[in-house]
DNA sequence: AAAAGTTACGTTTTACGTAAAGATT
DNA sequence: AATCTTTACGTAAAACGTAACTTTT
């Protein structure tokens, strides 16, 4: 089962229209009824009771619906996820200091700043390893100011 | 972001080389290869670092590949759901009955074997409507043998 | 007649495999 | 040389849109 047909399924499910459901999806109402049959070849069986003039879902659309709207939440996210992690506003944040004097001032801010924008920063999941992200070190290159984080929109948005 | 896509990158990922994923996925290496670029393109950044001789997986890797496992496996779930509906075996069990005697015998003994036989039915999700399967009444038809639930096998295997 | 879903059919897009190339051990 | 990934390119499958058809109001 690809995304694209449990999409189609999902939008005809919530519309109870395929006319509506094509015209969300911005596709026309054939392609959306030949990617309804294809759930239903795969499913084996009818995901819509197609009475006339009305769109009802079967027992199996019923439960179709709740996993597919949860199956594809989890797509987005998943892409969400990656693509904010090569934007940089998720993994670990690793630093070092020198001098407290030199430090107070402006890593905290930026801390603090970097923590209000991301609150959610902490989520399950494996440590990022950062095999590919350098980390600047503070304490072999004191002058050097950290980099900032987050803020930044990221790219390959449709 | 489709689940080709995703399952090509979850196996690229575990096998952490593309010739054994594509041995595990059955297709060539090259239709792999193109599959990761496409979820490349996607995230908008590199989700394996190719070097050479080991194929290992950036931070944005190891996240997607926490999420597509979930996503891989709800998918999954969403199939296997519907299917099991169509062939009658999630959903609520109605009856009735008339008499103890006539009952006790043979509806106990097959329900037990439900039970054993599903021990998961409970489930989250919306009860079924049964707006499409008729439902037989014991009490309307004493004679009627309530019907077997279970053990049939689901059409429209791969 | 109007509206809704499906079917028929030609076109475009996507995915795939074979073969060759580039890179690394 | 041998292994592994990528690129080039022709082919097969999938998705799409236009238009015609069926059914129901």
């Amino acid at each position: 089962m690809e995304l694209r047909r449990l999409r189609s399924f999902a939008a005809v499910a919530e519309e109870r229209h395929f006319g509506r459901a094509a015209a969300r999806l911005q596709v026309t109402r054939s392609a959306l009824s030949a990617q309804v049959q294809g759930v239903e070849r795969e499913v084996g069986g009818p995901v819509f009771a197609r009475t006339s003039r009305r769109v009802e879902l079967t027992c199996a659309g019923e439960l179709l619906l709740v996993e597919a709207r949860r199956t594809l939440a989890l797509a987005d996210r998943a892409l969400s996820v990656a693509r904010q992690s090569v934007s940089g506003e998720v993994g670990a944040v690793r630093t070092g200091f020198l001098g407290v004097a030199l430090l107070e001032d402006v890593l905290t801010a930026d801390l603090r700043s970097f923590h209000r924008s991301h609150p959610r920063h902490g989520r399950p999941g494996p440590a990022p390893s950062f095999q590919d992200a350098p980390v600047e070190r503070h304490a072999a290159r004191p002058r050097t100011r950290h980099r900032r984080v987050g803020g930044g929109d990221r790219p390959g948005g449709p």
